[in-house]
DNA sequence: TAAATATGTAATATATTTTTGACATTATGT
DNA sequence: ACATAATGTCAAAAATATATTACATATTTA
């Protein structure tokens, strides 16, 4: 799709609030660590379906784990 | 990912509300209108990055347009 | 300081999303 | 009745997300 805004994300700020690794989070998810660490460093952008797990995981709202910052927005 | 919860959404309704047809909803966010048929028939989770940016064209929020429904909680 | 655990990188393979294009059907307007 | 717009289906290709494996480097802890 058309790149519009750019992704960010507080994973590693929630994983540290419940004093996860990125392995536990990735088995209690059930995805690969890679898909984790990549995600922290934000290579990509998730489905939609791995956010809400995540934000299920870390008790918490999608938009409060991760931000889309519009641009040419003000 | 494991398979824990089923994604719904409400997009035909939003779409309704605006009197926008798929087509241009398509256009406005910059995706090809099988997408937007494929969303609203629940084909697939989209990439997070598409989900905020109906949402902003919507006027609301990610989970106003899309619901997880997690499997096993009650 | 040695072992164990956590984080990171890179390459390749597989799965899923998204695009493209062609065509069918239904609804709307003239 | 005809034209046009909206919705839908299908299949194949392209793009992107995720898995897998193997290895490297930090960091923690016994």
């Amino acid at each position: 799709m058309k790149e519009q805004g750019e992704l960010t994300n507080q994973l590693s700020v929630f994983r540290a609030k419940k004093g996860y690794s990125q392995a536990e989070v990735a088995k209690r998810i059930g995805v690969s660590r890679q898909t984790i660490i990549s995600l922290e460093k934000n290579k990509y952008s998730p489905s939609l379906k791995l956010a809400f797990e995540l934000a299920h995981l870390f008790e918490t709202g999608v938009e409060d784990i991760f931000q889309y910052n519009l641009k040419g927005e003000e």
